[in-house]
DNA sequence: CTGATTTAGTCTACGTTGTGGACTAAATAT
DNA sequence: ATATTTAGTCCACAACGTAGACTAAATCAG
């Protein structure tokens, strides 16, 4: 339920309201603070006073505006001080975002190891030591992190930092947060949410959408009024496995047809006629485990497919391929199929495509409205329009990061305490 | 945005809190709410004398529990001053309940009238009459009806009060809530939404479910952690438009295979060989509008299917009817196929069928959770259970009264500024 | 250039609300 | 009958926002 309010509480509301309004407007005065919260002159240039002692905000001195009357002092939030760390733990790389508290990317750091067949403690470490040296970085720069939050492909218990279950990092039931032991808190999400959340906060501007992250796996992450949708449990959004076709190519999960079968990266390589051998067939045998968990990036053929085969098949599809092609139309087809079934579920505002659907949005874009259009289109005033997303893999790391930044413009209070 | 916090929003804040905790726990001592709410004994006596002067809450004298020290005086949700309309239009029939703040159902009543080819008009003016009455009735018995909901088989425009389309009523932007006119604010809501919260305050006590309505169309409301999800325009849960095969019977969305060709009660009609004619042939040539409408129950044979149907369906299954049972068996299926990719997309705890469900459950039941379990038995640890609401035809109408009676215990200082 | 006007921001007395501990009330335990 | 325990009230106090007076610094009119 919801809390008692107290004198402290009150104010601590009334400072992430102000902080949130000086977030969203950029530069502004205490006046205008006044005008747009309701809060009096007197209030707003206290719980200014408050955050600019903290450090969260800066006055970026007065504004000559051509206007009559005694120039105001804009404030703004200040990237000076507070940071967060975005950690990603992928199939094919490792990623760390350091960002500030202005949303502004300080330092980018991707580290490409092939994690599918490398033991959990190897990577943990390995990306340990990627977030402590740019914790140091960051600290460089007279910044103080604050918090982390750590992206992994697949479902994920929050309370307890672990993650159930990540196919294609072989991963069940890995307590990734214990392991990483970063001297800060550290949250575990499910990569797709986190890209949505990058979008959200990194991408177009958008605060009502369904962000689809095309990968191996093809997961959704539902953003309304600017918040994540989460589900009951948490696993809210596993797109891949809405049902196309009842009856169709068997699926990992135990159904068949499952949007993954058609639209994920493994399908869509297999049917443009790429390597992409079984991956379960390769899993003994395997002798590389420490040698990629060192670090050594040698991307080691080791059945499955990989971040190179999007751009392979991309190479065919500029060569005009026919099976790369059919492939393609039958992804987008798909893929307007499983979103029609979403949008009549979930509403959403607009569908933005990302992941390895960036890429390929040329070549499937239009069979996806198409579907959704003959779908949808006589029961709606309009069909969802169906976008691109611009952030690429970049997405889910930046995600990841601005979570601690949004934390702490939701609730300056509590680190006002610290 | 948020709102400013001053002491007034404090106080209404700690009204709602120590209301909410009242009507959750039922009787407590003023000592009990302060140890739960963390407020201090002086301040819950203030809000506690608030609430009593407001009517909305009421001492029940001591409690001797056998324990040392001054026995306390328990407080519960006062039943006897403030209550709620609950309206709702169906297709062949008109409801009205009303319910007091304890959520006890103090009036039903429930008109059978086939509306299906009836004016708007016509229809709005009887339900004002019934409501005008019910509010007579609700005096009477010493009660304030402090406002109304209104459920509707057809998404609206809750801002403007309008039905965009409700195809199985024939209306295309009505605007009831407009039309109704009735002394207290009447807000408008899709029934299965409705069905869903009526789940939730009058049901088995569950607070995070997919409720499934099934009538001639099939909806669906989301519960999560005892609130509705409505999506970003609220029209969130038209599971009867999620795909079970692409390229199945055309619909009347303009799609193809959508769960209500397989489900839904006129598709259930016509696959056991009962009457069931299309409704669109029929709808010229009908002179039985203003009959209808006068309130004359009598229900015309004018095509399509009534509440009739599911007893006759009903018969023909427990006579073993073959072609019934298969009816069923499919219908069981579709209803598994799409409910898997309602769970892979918004996580719900459990499913609870409602609706034509409730009567046909016993046949149809299996099929839907043998279907889910082969379908999602894999990724998961445990597939959401598929429950029967006890509701029956009423959840709808119980829902519309409950979100009256939920805003007032949600914001009791609202009504204390009346 | 000077004074009127306008807008920004600060200062101070005050009102509202919750707190904490003293106090009264009413039961059980010894 | 007295001690102990728990419920509820009373009162001085603290925290916070408010309202309006006041100071600061700009533009505008002449």
């Amino acid at each position: 339920m919801t809390q008692a309010v107290r004198h402290d509480a009150m104010r601590a509301r009334n400072l992430a309201l102000v902080l949130g309004e000086v977030n969203s407007r950029g530069p502004v005065t205490r006046a205008a603070l006044a005008e747009i919260t309701g809060l009096t002159k007197t209030t707003v240039s206290k719980l200014v006073a408050d955050l600019i002692d903290a450090g969260l905000v800066v006055e970026t001195g007065a504004v000559r505006d051509g206007e009559r009357g005694r120039p105001g002092v804009v404030v703004r939030v200040s990237g000076e001080h507070v940071a967060s760390v975005g950690l990603e733990i992928n199939v094919d790389y490792l990623a760390v975002r350091v960002v500030d508290l202005s949303r502004t990317v300080r330092l980018r750091r991707t580290q490409a190891v092939d994690n599918r067949f490398a033991q959990p403690g190897d990577v943990v470490a390995l990306l340990r030591d990627l977030a402590l040296k740019a914790v140091d970085d960051a600290v460089d720069m007279g910044l103080r992190v604050v918090g982390g939050v750590l992206a992994v492909p697949g479902p994920v218990d929050q309370r307890t930092g672990t993650v159930h279950n990540a196919p294609n990092l072989g991963w069940r039931e890995v307590p990734v947060a214990a392991l990483l032991e970063l001297p800060f808190p550290v949250q575990v999400e499910n990569e797709a949410n986190l890209a949505a959340l990058g979008e959200l906060w990194f991408g177009s501007g958008l605060s009502d959408f369904l962000h689809v992250s095309g990968e191996i796996g093809i997961g959704a992450g539902l953003v309304v009024r600017g918040s994540l949708f989460q589900g009951s449990h948490g696993y809210a959004g596993e797109l891949g496995h809405v049902v196309v076709s009842p009856d169709g190519p068997a699926c990992r999960c135990g159904g068949r047809g499952c949007l993954e079968q058609y639209a994920g990266q493994d399908a869509l390589a297999a049917a443009t006629g790429l390597a992409g051998t079984d991956v379960q067939a390769t899993t003994t045998g395997n002798g590389s485990r420490a040698a990629a968990a060192a670090g050594g990036g040698a991307q080691a053929a080791t059945g499955g497919t990989t971040a190179g085969d999007i751009s392979r098949i991309v190479a065919r599809l500029q060569a005009q391929d026919p099976a790369a092609l059919a492939a393609c139309e039958r992804a987008g087809w798909a893929l307007g199929v499983a979103l029609s079934s979403a949008i009549n579920l979930v509403d959403p505002d607009t569908i933005v495509l990302g992941g390895i659907y960036g890429p390929l949005f040329p070549w499937i874009g239009e069979a996806v409205t198409a579907t959704l259009t003959s779908r949808l289109g006589q029961m709606r005033d309009a069909v969802p329009p169906v976008v691109v997303s611009r952030l690429g893999t970049e997405a889910a790391a930046l995600g990841a990061a601005g979570q601690v930044i949004q934390r702490v413009i939701a609730d300056p209070a509590a680190l006002l305490q610290t």
